[in-house]
DNA sequence: GATGAATGAGCCTTCATTCAT
DNA sequence: AATGAATGAAGGCTCATTCAT
């Protein structure tokens, strides 16, 4: 069901989907989807609720293969997350940018949309607390979340496909070179501001 | 008639925005957008060519008013004009989104999105390759442009209306943690990659 | 549903027929001609092949009814089938007309057409080798059948209403000419071809 | 202006052909049709009226070619009047065609057509008069008719294009002998009726 | 007189939803 | 519970006609 909506998503968009078009394929009558969904709506946000929650495990799964002290480590693991093949698979990947565009009017689906949100910065704050002081943490979150979102935007708009690897390079590298200078004269640094 | 189409996406969306809606706040009649626009789908993209014209000339402008090397000044320049104020107009905001998503399965929209993609990160790159080896521009002018979009991003799903301010700060903060160390042991640095 | 077409036809013509009333008088929903018809074209090709089955059906039970051997009396029961009285029904005549204009710009409609042009034609043809040389076969059969059609057509474009047994005494006469040269001098008549 | 209706009914149907068209191809603005031919179906008519006195004109010359008191010949003249190239080219079958359909709905075409179809039927059988006793020159002369319209109806509609003179051969076929019985035994055959 | 930009009524079609089976 | 045929509102588009220039 879930699958199919992704699937047809990814071929017509979400305009173009119809529920007989998913509902077939998913081998189901076309009255299904109104009885146990609430209509074409609520299928969208019981899909991105689906996605929302494998990408949860996904950065959960990675959190727990790394050391729960080295911080960069651990923002690492949540980058990773975030860019785990599932994720960045194109049918996820349009049903996302639809879902947003959807969202702005329809609150449920804004709901759900800014759980998800405030979840990333709030996960990547909790980490940079630990080795910054809270208005640099607060700034890198900002940082590292909408590196996240922007390394992933423009990758889910061009049409090379998804390189998920340089993504993850040019946020790994923003974030060692931040640290290592935090390191050398973080102090006076963060005074400045 | 582009005013049109973006103030009446803002209050019902892409897909709820009809014709006729658009025709009759702009005082036209309905035939005139097939005529002149070839279709709901010619005018979202003239309504973005007018968006991009306007980014594209708002960058211009910001550029004209700072010194032509001074590179941080010159980047920023390009942010603040990403984040003028009519580019994180709610109206704006919501038509950009709509048109990624109407993008994917629209290949003159892609078309459209394409080219302003690249611009933006081109633009950056030949600023960084100015004061930065090249592989290191490569990845700065990168990350810059997906704070860019991330930023702008974040501030458009989220309620409370667009903080361009703290996105330039975030970014400005970016921008020099990568300008310092070069400017430290630049030198070496570079010659390691 | 094919009699609301055919009603509905006679009386505003094919192009003032719109889905809605041919449905509405139906009673069904406007949506089901889509459904089951493929359109209003479809809905036209399947009215058709209805008053052409029926064409066919009525043929074949004149033919039932007369002696499988008296070839003149044959022809006859074909022509009487012509102008059988559903066949020159005005809403069926005027039908007839709308599909042959159309059938000019719709090849699903054109090969209709000539299927039951054909038909004809070679009905006629295999009555007459029976007592006529081929060739005279030939040009006698392309008469019959133009006598019906144009018979047929120029009742159908006169106000006087149908006239279907001035049409068939008309066809009898000529018939009954040829066939009765045949009798008298048949054989060195038809060695001359 | 005639001719562009002609050509451009050829191409896409009468309804497919729309004013923008064919003013387009006869170099003309669309508002000349409306204000000169009172609207397209006055240019239907006006297109007809063309085609009808070329038509009368194609006859009378073929008339003034023969021996004004050779009937069989002037019969045959009338036919090749109706067969002439210009009357079975293909634009102009099409406009017939379409006209008909039309006609049924149309009070001022539907005159258009009555006229013509009496005009050859009168023509015919004001010739046949001079040779044969009325009753028999009545069903003769629609048998002409008939065959003229038939023959032309089914050229038409059949895809090899226009056989002219198959059509003329059949017609004069039919009228030499039925000339040559009546006048061997045309007092005996004509008592009958 | 001629133009052609603008109009807007009306069309066919689509498709989410319903509901009898 | 599951089906899928039927519904009918609503949308985009076409195009004959109008009328200011």
């Amino acid at each position: 069901m879930i699958e199919s909506t992704l699937l047809t998503i990814d071929e017509v968009g979400l305009q173009g989907a119809t529920v007989a078009m998913i509902s077939k394929r998913a081998g189901v009558s076309v009255g299904i989807i109104s009885h146990y969904f609430n209509g074409k709506c609520g299928l969208l946000e019981a899909t991105m609720r689906s996605v929302l929650k494998e990408l949860a495990e996904s950065i959960r799964q990675r959190l727990r293969e790394v050391d729960s002290d080295d911080v960069e480590e651990r923002i690492k693991a949540i980058v990773r997350g975030n860019f785990d093949p599932q994720q960045i698979d194109r049918k996820v990947v349009k049903t996302w940018l639809a879902f947003w565009a959807q969202a702005m009017h329809e609150p449920s689906l804004y709901r759900l949309q800014r759980v998800n949100e405030k979840r990333l910065l709030s996960q990547l704050r909790y980490e940079l607390t630990r080795i910054l002081p809270r208005p640099k943490a607060e700034i890198v979150a900002a940082g590292v979340a909408a590196l996240i979102d922007g390394m992933w935007l423009r990758a889910a708009l061009s049409s090379d496909g998804f390189n998920g690897e340089k993504a993850q390079e040019v946020i790994s590298n923003y974030l060692s070179t931040y640290l290592s200078i935090d390191k050398k004269g973080g102090g006076v640094r963060s005074d400045e501001r």
